[in-house]
RNA sequence: GGGCAAGUAGCUCAGCUUGGUUAGAGCAUUUGAUUUACAUUCAAAAGGUCGAAGGUUCAAGUCCUUCCUUGCCCACCA
C-alpha cells in the first residue's frame, strides 16, 4: 500500500530527483544514428549573473520543449554554458578592487586576469546550479564557457579567416566611447535614452568683422573647443554669400572656415552647424570630405585635455558649464532653448557615451548579412512571433560595421601583433601580423621584437559562434555533424541584434549552414504594474525564493500559464502552480489508496474498451483530445495555452468529474485500471511542465521505467488503426456525458437557488425525450443520484408535470425537483417566465435572420441548417417550459 | 522622426489567421459547504455596449479605414 502525505512536499521531492537525474545521466545526449537529433543551445547567461525571472522564463520554456522532444523519441541535446561577459565581469572585479582602494592598473594585466579567473572558479557556476534547480534538463556534462581553451582557438580562427577575407579591418573612426569603462562600444551597446537637454545658440564672429558673425546651435557646447569649421547647406540663400569666409572660434581664437555641405539642413536650428570632426560622427564625415583638422579635446576618462586650453583637466560636464559661462560672459551665447534629444548610454554601466575618435577593429557586415537576411526572408529560418521578422530584416538591411575591439582586459585578446623591430625596417613592418598562433618573428624583417595588440574582442564576438563552437568547431567531429544545425532557439527580444542576428551570420559564414531553423522570441517578465523587473526598482521577485516557498514546479507552471506577450506577475500568482501540483499529488493519493490490486499487478497498460462505462470512455476520449491539442500547442510555442489545456483536463475533467464518478466503484477492476491508465498517461502529458511531482508519483506506479523523464510521450491512437480510434476517441461519449453532467448541474443549480441544505437529499424526476436518452439516464442513474444528492430518482418519459416542483429544461429534457414548501411558487413562476422570455428573444432573432431572403440566399448551407437546428431546439425547450409553467400551481 | 505590438469581466489573458452557437478561462468578489484524496478543496452566483468612430457584409470582438491610449524597439537634424 502506497502512503502519500496529504500535501505535496516539493523540497524533498526536488532534491531527490535532481540527484537521481544527475546520477543516472539521463539528459546526456550522444550521436545516435537510430534517432533523429533535436538540439537547443542555451542562451549562455553571464558568469556574473544570478538567476532572475527572465532566466527562469527562458529556461523553463526551453525545458518544456526539450523534455517534450525527448519523450517524443528524439536524441535531444540541450547544450548549457556560460558567457564570460567581458565588460560586465571586469566591472565586478574592478568594483571589488575599488573596495581595497586599488585600480586594475595597480595590479597589472597578468595579476588582474589571475584574479578574474579565480573569481570565475569560485562564483562563475552559480547561475548554472541555479538553472539546475529549475529542473532544466541540460546535458550538464557538456557545460561550456566562452573562454574555454577550444573556444579561444575558434575565436582566433574566425578572426584570422575574416581578416584574410578582408572582412576585418582596423581604422580610425568615431565610435561610442564609455568614459567610465574606458572602452569602445558597438552601436548596439550604446542605448539611446530620451533626455531633456538644452540647445545653445552661439555666435561665431567673422575674422574681419568681429561685431557680426554666424550663429550655430549645439547640444554639446564644450565640443566647440575642437571645432575646425562651420558648415551650411550650399543651397541655403541666407548663407550662400558667406561660404568661404573666415570665423574666429570664441574662447579659442582658432580661425575656421565656413564650408558648404549637403548634410546640413537649412530648417533645423540656425542652419549653420559647428563642425567637430573628432567628436561627432557626422562632423567626422564632413571633416573627411573637406579634409578638416581633427582635434581631440578629451581624455579617455571624459576629462577635457590640453587642447581645451584653460578648461584642461575638467570633467566633460563641468567643462560644459564653464564653457557656457565663459561664452556668456564674453557675449557669444545668444540664447538657450530646451531641447529633447536621444543620448547614448553604456549598456553595462549606464554612463553617457561619448562619440570619440579612436583607432579600432571593425567587422565589415554587409557581406555577412546577405545570406542571413535571405534565410529569414525565404523561410529557411523562421522567427516567431512573426512580427519580429521585420525587426530583424530592418536591422539587417541597414546594417553597419561592427566595432569589435574593447580596451579592457577580460576577454579574447585580439590575435594581432605589431613589429616593434629595429629602426631600419619600420616602414616595411607597418602591416599588422594576424595569426592563430603567437608569431615567433616578424615575417617582413625577422625581428623578434613583437608586441601583441592590447585590446580584447567584444564578448559577442565569441557568443556569435556559440551554436557550433560548443559542438567542437573548428574540429570537424561527430557531434558537430550530428547535432548541427541546431533546431530551436528560445530567447528574449533584447538580444536579437546582439546575438541572434550575428549567430545566423556566423552560421552561414563558417558552417555554410544556418545555426538553427526556428527562433522563438518570448516576452519580458514584468511586475503587476507592468514595470520591468529590476533590482534597482526593488520590484524583482527572486525565483529561488519562489522555489523555496512554493516549489520549482509551482514556479514553472505559474510563470508559463501567465505568459502572454509579456508576463505580469506578482507573488500570489505562484499559488496557481503550487495548488496544481498539490492537486496532481492528491489525485494520485486517491487512486493509489483505492486501486491497490491493479497497481500491484502492474496491469493497466491496455484497457478492455468493451467493459468500460460511459465516464471511463469519456475520460479516455478527453485525454486523447487533450494530448493532441497540447502537443500541437507546444510545437507552435503556445505554451500558456498548453498549460491551460492540461490543467483543464486534469483538474476540470479528471478530478472534478471522473474521480467523483468512480468514488464508490473502485471494487470494479476496470475502473481501477482506467483510473491508473489515465493517471499514468497524464503524468507523461504533464511532465514537461511539472517534472518533479510527476516523476515522484510515476516512480510509485510499479513500472519498469528508470524514470519518467525518458519514457515515451503517450501516442495518439488514431494513426494506429481505425479500430482503436473508434474505441478510444468516442465522440458519442462526449455528447452523452454532457447530458449527464447537465442534469447534475441542473440539480445542483436548483438546490442552491432554493437554499436546500447540502446535507439534505431531494427527490428528482427526469423526463427524457426519447428512448436513447432514457437508457442513458438509467445507466448513469447512480452517479446522478450521488453527485446531485438525490434520494429518489424517477426516470419517466410520460410525466407531464410534477406538483410543487422547481424545474429546469436542458436540451428538452425536463428536470423536476419537488421541494414542497421550500419552493416559492410565485418566484419559481417568475424565474421560469424569464427563462422563456430569454429563449424566445433569441428565437426571434434567429427567425428574423431565417426570414431574411438575402440571408437564405447568400449564407452557406451549413450555417443555415445550423441556425434552423438551433431554432428548433430552442422551440422545444420553450414548449416544454411553457407546459411546466402552465401546470405550475 | 520611423517602425512594431497591444487595448475583450475588477486583474491577467484566450478567442481574430479562415467573419456564423448565448464572447471563454484563471485570479479576485459574493453565497454556502469541512468525519470521507486535496480548504493548496468543493458547489453555486455575479461580473463584459470586446478602446472610439466610420465602412464592407445577409452577418463583425473577428475584415478595412481613421482616430485615441499604452508599452517597446530603432534613429547622426547639430
Amino acid at each position: 500500500m502506497i502512503d502519500l502525505s496529504a500535501r505535496y512536499n516539493p523540497q524533498e521531492t526536488e532534491d531527490k530527483w535532481l540527484k537521481v537525474w544527475k546520477a543516472s545521466n539521463v539528459f546526456h545526449a550522444a550521436a545516435n544514428v537510430k534517432k533523429k537529433p533535436f538540439t537547443i543551445v542555451i542562451p549562455p547567461p553571464n558568469i556574473t549573473g544570478i538567476l532572475h525571472m527572465g532566466h527562469a522564463l527562458n529556461n523553463i520554456l526551453q525545458d518544456i520543449l526539450i523534455r517534450y522532444k525527448r519523450m517524443k523519441g528524439f536524441e535531444t541535446l540541450w547544450m548549457p554554458g556560460t558567457d564570460h561577459a567581458g565588460i560586465a565581469t571586469q566591472n565586478v572585479i574592478e568594483k571589488e578592487l575599488a573596495k581595497e582602494g586599488k585600480k586594475r592598473q595597480d595590479l597589472g594585466r597578468e595579476e588582474f586576469l589571475k584574479r578574474l579567473w579565480a573569481w570565475r572558479q569560485e562564483y562563475g557556476d552559480t547561475i548554472i546550479h541555479q538553472l539546475e534547480k529549475l529542473g532544466s534538463s541540460c546535458d550538464w556534462s557538456r557545460t561550456r564557457f566562452t573562454m574555454d581553451e577550444n573556444y579561444s582557438q575558434a575565436v582566433k580562427e574566425v578572426f584570422v579567416r575574416l581578416y584574410e577575407k578582408g572582412l576585418i579591418y582596423r581604422g580610425e573612426r568615431i565610435i561610442n566611447w564609455c568614459p567610465r569603462c574606458q572602452t569602445a562600444l558597438s552601436d548596439e551597446e550604446a542605448e539611446h535614452q530620451e533626455k531633456n537637454g538644452k540647445l545653445y545658440h552661439i555666435r561665431y564672429p567673422f575674422k574681419n568683422n568681429p561685431k557680426e558673425g554666424v550663429i550655430v546651435a549645439t547640444t554639446r557646447p564644450e565640443t566647440m573647443l575642437g571645432d575646425t569649421a562651420v558648415a551650411v547647406n550650399p543651397k541655403d540663400s541666407r548663407y550662400i554669400k558667406l561660404i568661404g569666409r573666415i570665423l574666429v572660434l570664441p574662447l579659442v581664437g582658432r580661425e575656421i572656415k565656413i564650408i558648404a555641405d549637403d548634410f546640413v539642413s537649412a530648417e533645423f536650428g540656425t542652419g549653420a552647424v559647428k563642425v567637430t570632426p573628432a567628436h561627432d560622427p557626422n562632423d567626422f564625415v564632413i571633416g573627411q570630405r573637406h579634409k578638416l583638422e581633427m582635434i581631440n579635446i578629451m581624455h579617455p576618462d571624459g576629462r577635457l585635455n590640453e587642447q581645451a586650453g584653460k578648461f584642461n583637466g575638467l570633467d566633460r560636464f563641468e567643462g560644459r558649464k564653464r564653457v557656457i559661462a565663459a561664452l556668456d560672459m564674453e557675449g557669444y551665447l545668444v540664447k538657450t532653448e530646451d531641447h529633447k534629444h536621444a543620448v547614448g548610454h553604456c549598456y553595462r554601466c549606464d554612463t553617457m557615451v561619448e562619440p570619440y575618435l579612436s583607432k579600432q577593429w571593425f567587422v565589415k557586415m554587409s557581406p555577412l548579412a546577405k545570406p542571413a537576411l535571405k534565410a529569414v526572408k525565404n523561410g529557411t529560418i523562421k522567427i516567431y512571433p512573426e512580427h519580429w521578422q521585420k525587426v530583424y530584416t530592418n536591422w539587417m538591411e541597414d546594417i553597419r560595421d561592427w566595432c569589435i575591439s574593447r580596451q579592457i582586459w577580460w576577454g579574447h585578446r585580439i590575435p594581432v601583433w605589431y613589429c616593434v623591430g629595429d629602426e631600419a625596417c619600420q616602414l616595411k613592418c607597418k602591416e599588422p601580423i594576424v595569426s592563430k598562433t603567437t608569431p615567433e618573428q616578424c615575417p617582413h624583417c625577422g625581428s623578434k621584437n613583437l608586441r601583441q595588440d592590447e585590446d580584447v574582442l567584444d564578448t559577442w564576438f565569441s557568443s556569435w559562434l556559440w551554436p557550433f563552437v560548443t559542438l567542437g568547431w573548428p574540429k570537424d567531429n561527430a557531434d558537430l555533424k550530428y547535432f548541427y544545425p541546431t533546431h530551436t532557439l528560445l530567447t528574449a527580444s533584447e538580444i536579437i541584434f546582439f546575438w541572434v542576428a550575428r549567430m545566423i551570420m556566423a552560421g552561414y559564414e563558417f558552417m555554410g549552414q544556418p545555426p538553427f531553423s526556428e527562433v522563438f522570441i518570448h516576452g519580458t517578465v514584468r511586475d503587476s504594474r507592468g514595470r520591468k523587473m529590476s533590482k534597482s526598482l526593488g520590484n524583482a521577485i527572486d525565483p529561488l525564493e519562489i522555489i523555496d516557498q512554493y516549489g520549482a514546479d509551482a514556479l514553472r507552471f505559474s510563470l508559463i500559464i501567465n505568459s502572454g506577450q509579456d508576463i505580469f506577475i506578482s507573488k500570489e500568482k505562484f499559488e496557481i502552480g503550487r495548488n496544481f501540483a498539490n492537486k496532481i499529488w492528491n489525485a494520485a493519493r486517491l487512486i493509489f489508496t483505492n486501486c491497490g490490486p491493479a497497481l500491484e499487478a502492474g496491469d493497466y497498460e491496455t484497457l478492455d474498451v468493451k467493459a468500460l462505462d460511459l465516464p471511463s470512455r469519456w475520460i479516455i476520449s478527453r485525454f486523447y483530445e487533450t494530448l493532441d491539442k497540447t502537443s500541437k500547442a507546444i510545437e507552435t510555442f503556445r505554451y500558456s495555452e498548453a498549460e491551460n489545456l492540461v490543467q483543464d483536463f486534469f483538474w476540470g475533467s479528471f478530478c472534478d468529474w471522473y474521480l467523483e464518478f468512480i468514488k464508490g466503484k473502485f471494487t470494479d477492476i476496470h475502473v481501477q485500471k482506467t483510473a491508473l491508465f489515465i493517471l499514468k498517461n497524464s503524468l507523461k502529458l504533464l511532465h514537461p511542465f511539472v517534472p518533479f511531482v510527476t516523476e515522484e508519483i510515476y516512480s510509485k506506479m510499479n513500472t519498469k521505467d528508470s524514470c519518467l523523464s525518458v519514457v515515451s510521450w503517450p501516442s495518439l491512437p488514431w494513426p494506429v488503426s481505425q479500430d482503436r480510434q473508434k474505441s478510444l476517441i468516442d465522440t458519442d461519449a462526449f455528447e452523452q456525458m454532457q447530458t449527464v453532467i447537465d442534469v447534475i448541474w441542473a440539480i445542483r443549480n436548483i438546490r442552491t437557488q432554493w437554499n436546500v441544505k447540502p446535507q439534505d437529499s431531494v427527490d428528482v424526476v427526469l423526463v427524457p425525450v426519447n428512448r436513447q436518452q432514457e437508457q442513458l439516464l438509467e445507466k448513469n442513474q447512480g452517479d446522478i443520484q450521488r453527485l446531485g444528492k438525490v434520494k429518489t430518482l424517477t426516470i419517466d418519459s410520460k410525466v407531464q408535470t410534477v406538483k410543487d416542483a422547481a424545474s429546469v429544461v436542458v436540451n428538452a429534457l425536463k428536470v423536476f425537483i419537488p421541494l414542497g414548501v421550500l419552493v416559492d411558487l410565485a418566484a419559481e413562476k417568475k424565474r421560469m417566465s424569464q427563462e422563456v422570455a430569454r429563449k424566445q428573444k433569441t428565437m426571434e432573432g434567429l427567425q428574423t435572420r431565417l426570414n431574411n431572403p438575402v440571408f437564405v440566399d447568400k449564407a452557406p448551407r451549413d450555417v443555415i441548417s445550423k441556425e434552423k437546428d438551433r431554432l428548433s431546439a430552442l422551440g422545444k425547450d420553450v414548449k416544454e417550459l411553457q407546459t411546466v409553467l402552465a401546470n405550475l400551481s
